[in-house]
DNA sequence: CCGCATCCGGGATGATACTG
DNA sequence: CAGTATCATCCCGGATGCGG
């Protein structure tokens, strides 16, 4: 188990299949990749938003990419959507508790990507120049 | 700007937003949403590893993906490459301590995702049957 | 064993217009 | 305000072949 020189050891073989792959983690993995995922799940950290509100909180986002977003961690039990029936309507996108969990982790990810970030430039530099 | 498909490099538009800040946030986030970084960081995390043996530990990945994927890491400083003028040639790969660093957080990442995802395709399942 | 190049399809994303 | 619908685009990544 242990075989790694650092102590972070990890089991990718919960299906017993060397197929680990493809246990159904790359469903939840996949979340990561979209575009606008990560960073709406980090304002959302902070507290229930509104549509238009955290459309405004991710600068470049357009409405369409805005809907699917929601929508897709709405599917994935991670938000909840709360709708009100007022003229003009409002729906207000709230983390549940396993999106909080997912969260948590999301943000260390993203902090530490912030305070790293000019470290990972310059190693780009380094390596395009050499 | 670069034109061949083994470049690694991948320029996205500077934003355009002087106000924000996490502009170079996405270079880093990115790499979380290429398709085999993550199961690459996770077995390089276990300790070194050649190429033939990273590319057979990551099942269906191609062996342009592979070479892609762990030149990415490596120009991004968490990789490191060990060139041994051997015949055949033997190359060797390896979490720098920025890997590792960020290794431990995709790794919470990849074991937590394992934990919840059964709980995740009951969710959606829901969702789309309501 | 390791890696680069070319061709190419599909899915994610963007732009735009429209609705309740 | 909070979406939907449609069309256009971009680029990741797969298949395949070659080279050291």
């Amino acid at each position: 188990m242990s075989v790694a020189n650092t102590d972070v050891t990890l089991d990718l073989e919960p299906c017993g299949q060397p197929d680990h792959e493809d246990c159904g983690l790359r469903d939840v993995l996949d979340r990561l990749g979209e575009r606008w995922t990560v960073m709406a799940i980090a304002e959302l950290a902070r507290g229930p938003r509104r549509f238009r509100q955290l459309e405004r909180a991710l600068p470049g986002i357009s409405q369409r990419m805005m809907t699917l977003t929601v929508r897709r961690l709405e599917r994935d039990g991670m938000v909840s959507r709360l709708v009100e029936p007022t003229v003009p309507p409002s729906v207000t996108y709230e983390l549940t508790p396993l999106g909080r969990e997912f969260a948590e982790m999301v943000i260390s990810l993203v902090d530490w990507s912030r305070r790293h970030k000019s470290q990972i430039a310059l190693a780009r530099a380094d390596f395009d120049a050499g």
